[in-house]
DNA sequence: GGATTTTATGGTAGCGCTGTCATTATCGCG
DNA sequence: CGCGATAATGACAGCGCTACCATAAAATCC
């Protein structure tokens, strides 16, 4: 209010002190008397000082920012993992610098290449798909670096997330335990997406331990969605292959799915089952409860902090971190 | 790679000129021949030089930052206006820094005041209700701030958003021209969500001017969720009071009281219609399409940030955009 | 063909802060 | 009461970059 712009220095005079006795102050720092944390204190809010965080970075080398590069945010999954980054930053005094990446490797880079810049302290991205380029600039090994949602590889530093593969493969047995027989595949463009696919691997390679195999699938172009998991049923069902149980790519999907079948007169479960991945809380609601597999979307995301903060240097042994999932029974199938 | 930490000097040393040409080569600043060019960037590569933010920004008093404010994740809403404005700010260089309040004022003050060390050119956040150090900092004058959703109130600098007070009026018109005398209402916690409480209040308003009003009403603890919405159809029902429409707070719980009414075996829209707000993608996939206000979530979003980067100096006036709203007929009412 | 403009480059002085190394009280203690 | 320890403060250099002002060479002009 009172000042345009005021520096450490105007604080200083204003408090007769010198600078570094102000930053001390500001930074919680070293001992200080209470006559003059005080003098500085309120020398402080009549200058309306804010710290210029830029020149502390630059004179300490040190960001306290964390640069997070997530795949989109029309997809629910990627708010909640983001929801348990920001959990896990709280208190932390780190902040977070978003961007969205498309599920584009090229993107992916742009933006990461502009984070760099403000030397963040970790990056966090999700998947094991990257460009050179991108690699290379997270393998330099100066920072920490968090590659979430799928542990089916190699990181570059640590992984967390679950095996998208294994929970193609339980989602299988689980059906064929139950008594299916005649599997369909709803899914989405997976050149995108490259977890739904490996759920879809795991899920036929499931299938053949039991001498099963999908009778029919229906990929939508585009993105995920309840629309498109209808659209897509209805397209399927279309096709005459007769399945008893549908598998969807994600749980988006499958409500789609739950939707056709109301619509179209088919007693879910009875007539067709169906089968979702990760848990989101709509499905749950549903007037029969979808039966799927929970990932942990939170806790993915508050894990992959609080490990990167703890160990601020890169250790030398890459790490992953199972959050798992678990069958969430349901009355779909 | 080859280097630790390579700095503009190391480059120019490298490259034979001078740091000043270096810094104009990475910023595409005026004449470069083609031949210094050349070897400026190669030496870039060869020393895999990142350009440091921090100083830059100490030297020029210039961030590329957005300080976003958003009240949650959890809530589809957010996202998109997120999308929209990441959207926004693709292509032109400036990166968002986002901080998610719970709905909290202090935690956004909180948030603020870490934010504003940054030296952002622009702050977003949502609604009017921030406390009196937030409306200092963000009054100051230097940088552009926009309150997005809402725009009942006097912004600090520019509104974008729509009018819920006119949204609940416009709801209740629009049910009462159909024909619907008995009105319920089914909400959540209003002391987080004020624009809930605005469009109620507009939704009184209008029914008012019929001579209407609400015969039940429901406020289920907590945010908004389709469960929430669930529940409290069920608990506004067994209250007896047989209303013939029922409102909710937002699409989220308006797909949980169709899932009730599924469940219970009303028969939507004859026995019971029902409207929401926002027009998710999901509401609009059921077997009958709910009747709801669309929002323009990603508009609200991708606007600010074309306003407030299109014109980097607060103007004297302050400014407010409609983005308005449209009924959404559906099949639910 | 000298004056003027344009093109291409460099020197220098900070931006606002913090790390490092002093320096000066102040204190406990045998 | 003198000595090392602790508490409280400051001087100063420099983090890596860009704004500002200059300079030199080449191109343009009447």
């Amino acid at each position: 209010m009172t000042n345009a712009n005021a520096t450490l220095a105007d604080v200083a005079r204003l408090a007769g002190v010198s600078e570094i006795t102000v930053s001390r102050v500001v930074r919680n720092l070293g001992p200080i008397s209470e006559n003059t944390r005080q003098k500085v204190n309120s020398a402080i809010s009549k200058l309306d000082y804010v710290p210029n965080r830029a020149a502390g970075m630059l004179a300490s080398a040190g960001s306290n920012l964390v640069a997070v590069l997530l795949p989109s945010l029309s997809n629910i999954v990627f708010p909640e993992v983001m929801r348990g980054i920001a959990e896990g930053l709280r208190g932390t005094g780190h902040q977070p610098l978003i961007g969205v990446t498309d599920y584009d490797p090229l993107q992916e880079e742009a933006l990461l290449t502009s984070f760099m810049s403000w030397r963040p302290v970790a990056v966090i991205t999700t998947g094991f798909e990257h460009t050179e380029t991108t690699r290379r600039m997270l393998s330099s090994g100066r920072i920490r670096v968090a590659e979430l949602m799928d542990i089916d590889s190699q990181p570059i530093d640590l992984a967390v997330g679950l095996s998208h593969r294994s929970a193609g493969q339980v989602t299988s047995r689980h059906l064929a335990d139950l008594g299916y027989r005649r599997f369909g595949y709803v899914g989405h463009d997976w050149t995108a997406d490259r977890r739904a696919r490996l759920r879809y691997d795991g899920l036929v390679e499931g299938l053949a331990e039991r001498g099963l195999s999908i009778v029919a699938e229906t990929l939508n172009p585009g993105p995920s969605s309840t629309e498109a998991g209808k659209a897509a049923l209805a397209t399927l069902l279309a096709k005459g292959a007769a399945p008893d149980v549908v598998v969807f790519s994600n749980d988006d999907m499958a409500v789609g799915g739950y939707f056709h079948c109301l619509a179209a007169g088919i007693e879910v479960k009875r007539d067709l089952a169906l089968f979702g991945f990760n848990g989101l809380e709509i499905g749950q609601c549903m007037p029969a409860p979808l039966s799927t597999l929970r990932s942990n979307r939170f806790l993915i995301g508050k894990q992959a902090v609080e490990v990167l903060l703890s160990t601020p240097k890169r250790p030398d042994e890459t790490q992953t971190i199972d959050t798992g999932f678990e069958i969430i029974v349901g009355k779909t199938a």
